[in-house]
DNA sequence: AATTGACAGATTGTCTGTCAATCAGCTTGA
DNA sequence: TCAAGCTGATTGACAGACAATCTGTCAATT
């Protein structure tokens, strides 16, 4: 028999593990934006050396998930809304692309994929429930992206989705931004489903739009929070 | 005098510096896709630690333009045609994006040294200098990148062009191809002057979809090439 | 002859420890 | 009250060390 099973496992360095802790602990809010990274603390958590921590601190840097001010030390980077919005007009641009995409390749099976995350992301928003929510609706995007056909674009978007993450959950919690959100994604789905390229862009466009509109809504009510909460009493 | 001419040239770490040389290293193709990068050959030839230079490539493995293999180390990425495609049909997207956006938002001023850049990019055709004409062309781009308002097009597409530069800078060297460049260049031009941003968009897309086309006839050429000239010997 | 096994050298992954440079906040003195 | 200077905390950078892993070579076995 010559099958030809590759098992390379690729073996998990200590980098790599600190480059994903820290970014899920980023994503998931652990730290807040404008917060500071003290690297011998991190260690300490972490269990690592600074070399090890610096490597992946150097890593997630350039994913601009943190920033390093020299002599300053790393921290979450502090967008402001025109940051966030540069951002939103790219996602819907390769959003809108991806989805004509999917459209003209998907397969039965992954509609039905799509299908059952989309079903899923209904259950979160009638528990109410923002984290879940927005996991789901990340899974129904990771699907559309995977079918793109591109990973180019299927990087950029993870790229832009974790910078902006914090929003998202955010407006989330806006009255009747779930709502709306299901029934674009569902449009969507709509779209895809019947393999209509140009009506998916403009779907998922217009979900983008609504998207940052909520966003921006959410951005207001914040506006400067957070800034360094590590104990240390903040000047006023 | 007490003029505050803040000098803050944000002071330049070892770190930085590597990342600079490193990735000028590889854009002008001191290092081929394949070559492996050693460790202490490099801060030998650069003369940092090893810790500062492990830094460094974290960042540019982040920027894609190395890859490391856990054991094995970093080296230059083979693109497969493929990979080089989906490169280029983001770039399409977010050029033609760029090129409307800069025709709707330039300022006199930047027409003009656009124009002066073009003119540039025109006389390093004449005197039939690869290297120059890459120089100029991407100086081209970088006027339309910075007005075009969106800093996240800006730096996805700066990391576009780093990852294909070897194929730029072959298929240049195509009969022909720098006669059509300066042509596709100069409608975008014209358009961005007349400030259309559809007639733009198309211009700049042509621009790319034909660059492909190059590229893909660059690429058949050398295929699979280098693969470690460190002064060792070569297995047949 | 071909495959296997063992070995040696090279390279990377990771840590510890050290020292200088820089920053932020506090104290002191005018 | 404000400016200058000091001090502790933190980062930037380095050297050195050692284990883990890979690569290629060569002999032993089938």
């Amino acid at each position: 028999m010559n099958i030809k099973l590759d098992l390379r496992v690729a073996p998990r360095t200590v980098q790599q593990e600190v480059v994903e802790k820290l970014r899920n602990a980023i994503l998931s809010g652990v730290f807040q934006p404008g917060n500071r990274l003290v690297e011998s603390q991190l260690c300490g958590s972490l269990g690592v050396s600074r070399p090890s921590l610096r490597e992946a601190l150097r890593s997630l840097q350039a994913e601009r998930l943190i920033e390093i001010v020299p002599n300053r030390g790393p921290q979450i980077p502090v967008l402001s809304w025109r940051d966030a919005e540069e951002i939103y007009e790219v996602r819907e641009l390769l959003e809108g692309e991806a989805a004509a995409r999917c459209a003209a390749a998907i397969t039965d099976d992954d509609i039905e994929e799509l299908s059952s995350h989309l079903e899923n992301f209904r259950r979160a928003c009638r528990r109410n429930d923002p984290a879940e929510q927005i996991n789901t609706a990340t899974e129904f995007y990771a699907i559309i992206l995977r079918n793109c056909g591109n990973k180019i674009i299927e990087e950029f978007e993870g790229s832009l989705l974790a910078r902006v993450n914090f929003l998202r959950a955010r407006s989330m919690s806006l009255p009747n931004r779930v709502k709306s959100s299901y029934n674009e994604m569902s449009a969507i789905f709509v779209a895809i489903k019947d393999r209509d390229p140009e009506k998916a862009r403009k779907a998922a466009r217009r979900h983008v739009v609504n998207a940052r509109n909520s966003a921006k809504k959410a951005f207001e009510k914040i506006d400067h929070p957070a800034e360094q909460p590590s104990g240390r009493a903040r000047r006023r």
